[in-house]
RNA sequence: GGGGGUGUGGCGCAAUUGGUUAGCGUACCAGACUGUCGAUCUGGAGGUUGCGGGUUCGAUCCCCGUCACCCUCGCCA
């Protein structure tokens, strides 16, 4: 096929009833053929929609020859006449709906082979073959919006960001491995056998190296990658936006993560976030919802009920307490209406947890009912009942077990109470987390940074944790959350290297292996460090729920599987014994064979 | 790594207690049809029931193993 002069003069979905009269060159795929013997209807489909081509008695026999032998999925040219359609023929559902094209001329560009699946807006196959004909997926419609918002949330980003005088840096994909974290994906070095760059779980280090580099104001749309096991929201690759900045205060980094997200609200959503968000400490957030990232859709606060649980006889809660366990629980307004199965179900809820079960009640006009009910006819029932602020008609729900299993526990029923009973506001509510813990405790009893080590501490806390102490010692590190899902998290860091090494010093980490990990950074240090702060979003997820979409994969245009593969071009895959030998590297364990 | 679910023409599903030539819809191909737009009608082609083994006269069905995908726990500073 020659090089045409003009490929096309308009997209097919872009014709209107103004186009009327127009001799037009369009191009695009054919989506549907219908033949009525005399006269052929062909759908033609690109990236602006579908138009009606045509070939009747007004269509030359040649014409007519050209449309009927159409395949789906061909490419094609078409020339031809915008007209309008015939009175009663118009379709209100399409943008092109008032016009037609009457085909004057059709150029097969391409030709298609019978397709593994139909491209139509509503498709139910296995995702792992949309996966493996990503390019076929990619042109239904629903896709393609996916793709257009979060090229234009990505746009709105930068916009946003460039406005405040944020310099977008690109940092390595080829960096030293860290072996705090997650497990690294490696790259063996041809040039130096033996050695490897491990691709970047983040670009922590290096934004802050920009911050020593007097950037200031640094942003990225950075891929991360982590060798870990997935989940549904969770991909091996993903894309977070990274922000740094120097001289700045915790309010100043929140307020221009929320100038972003504004922006994004506004850009995609065409909805005004409501600023500031609200924010909430660490300690407020566990024992107001039991959750560091509490769903606040759900009207539902969780009470502390170690003071008044003891004295109502029931011995579970008295054997716990001794232990020196917890009690708490809700009253979930109106849950008096749930049956014994829906309540169930809520204990099963909390058996998955790791609860031993859930104890409840029902509030009567006639006192209480269901397990907890002959417990609670005393005063110190009345006490109990008074303290959750429970009314009539209202369900009483409560865990009594280890500390951490009981915040555990009552999260889970608490979000499961409020689904049930219909609670869930429509309203996106956001919240930031602030004053994180700086350690927390492995099941071991060992502590450990809770983020990474680089996260300064509240400075009223300084004196007890160079004093040693570990436990309640809070950090300057606080995370988005949206509607129970963590968005991002950030902290001011640690720009003191004396500091910075008595932090190391306090995790266990001598100062050799502190200065072989991160002799980079700590280097850096020496020469004029901003105090600086950051903050990181991650976008996949982020967008999935902005778009509506039903996966993090449906906003990725080449997503993996679950484990990390890649249906499409088949990687992770073999290489010749060559590329291994060049690279000094031999097999302990043969792949195997799939199937 | 643990647990759960799924696996039958390209795709969505069915197949009695283990029993005839594994059916139906859709898509595809061909023919018919002069205003369809989820066109319609007629016909056709299309199957290693994921793979391997076992039990049985006989396996889509029962058993064991394995692979892939999805969900989930561990994990993801």
């Amino acid at each position: 096929m020659s090089p045409a002069a003009t490929w096309r003069t308009h997209r097919c979905g872009d014709l209107r009833a103004s186009d009327i009269g127009e001799k037009v060159v369009v191009c695009g795929w054919v989506a549907n053929r219908r033949n009525h013997g005399g006269v052929y209807f062909v759908d033609l489909r690109d990236r602006a929609g579908i138009l009606q081509l045509i070939a009747d008695d007004d269509a030359t026999q040649e014409a007519r020859d050209q449309i009927g032998s159409l395949h789906p999925e061909y490419v094609v040219q078409v020339h031809g006449v915008v007209r309008p359609r015939i009175e009663g023929q118009k379709n209100k559902d399409r943008a092109t709906g008032e016009v037609e094209l009457l085909v004057e001329k059709v150029s097969v560009l391409s030709k298609s082979q019978r397709l593994p699946f139909e491209i139509q807006d509503e498709l139910d196959v296995p995702e792992q073959l949309r996966m493996k004909y990503r390019y076929l997926d990619l042109r239904r419609r629903p896709m393609q919006r996916l793709m257009e918002l979060r090229s234009k949330a990505n746009h709105a980003v930068r916009c946003a960001l460039v406005d405040q005088g944020f310099t977008e840096v690109e940092t390595p994909m080829m960096t030293r491995s860290t072996p705090e974290g997650a497990r690294d994906y490696l790259v063996p070095s041809r040039v130096r056998p033996g050695t490897w760059y491990a691709l970047p779980q983040s670009p922590q280090v290096f934004k802050q190296l920009c911050m020593v580099g007097g950037l200031d104001r640094y942003f990225q749309i950075a891929r991360c990658m982590r060798d870990e096991d997935l989940r549904a929201d969770r991909q091996p690759e993903f894309s977070q936006l990274d922000m740094e900045m120097s001289f700045v205060t915790e309010d100043e980094i929140l307020a221009m993560v929320e100038q972003v997200m504004a922006s994004l609200y506004r850009d995609l959503l065409d909805r005004e976030l409501e600023l500031p968000v609200e924010r909430m400490s660490y300690r407020e957030a566990i024992d107001r919802f039991a959750s560091d990232k509490p769903d606040l859709r759900i009207p539902i606060e969780i009470v502390d009920l170690g003071e008044v649980a003891g004295m109502i006889g029931f011995g579970v809660y008295r054997s716990v307490l001794e232990a020196g366990g917890w009690v708490r629980g809700f009253r979930v307004p109106g849950g008096g209406s749930l049956s014994r199965k829906q309540i169930t179900s809520l204990e099963q809820t909390a058996r998955d947890a790791g609860a031993g079960g859930a104890a409840w009640c029902k509030v009567t006009a006639d006192g209480a009912t269901g397990p907890l009910g002959r417990f609670l006819g005393e005063q110190a029932g009345a006490d109990f009942i008074a303290t959750l602020g429970a009314e009539t008609d209202d369900l009483i729900l409560t865990i009594a077990d280890q500390p951490r299993r009981t915040l555990v526990a009552v999260d889970a029923i608490r979000r499961a109470a409020g689904e049930m009973m219909g609670m869930v506001g429509e309203k996106d509510r956001l919240v930031w987390i602030t004053e994180f813990p700086l350690f927390e405790q492995g099941d071991d009893g060992e502590w450990a940074p809770a983020h990474h080590p680089f996260t300064a501490p509240v400075s009223e806390d300084l004196e007890a944790l160079l004093g040693g102490q570990k436990e309640g010692i809070r950090s300057r590190a606080y995370d988005l959350v949206l509607n129970g899902v963590e968005l991002g998290s950030g902290s001011i860091r640690i720009h003191d290297r004396e500091l910075q090494e008595a932090i190391f010093a306090s995790i266990g980490m001598e100062p050799e292996e502190a200065q072989r990990r991160f002799q980079h950074l700590l280097e850096a240090f020496r020469y004029g460090a901003p105090p600086h702060g950051g903050f990181a979003i991650g976008l996949d997820r982020l967008y999935a729920l902005m778009f509506g979409a039903d996966s993090i994969r449906d906003v990725i245009a080449f997503p993996k599987t679950a484990s990390a593969a890649c249906p499409l071009t088949e990687a992770p895959a073999p290489v010749d014994a060559a590329q291994l030998a060049e690279l000094g590297l031999a097999l302990l364990k043969q792949p195997t064979p799939t199937e």
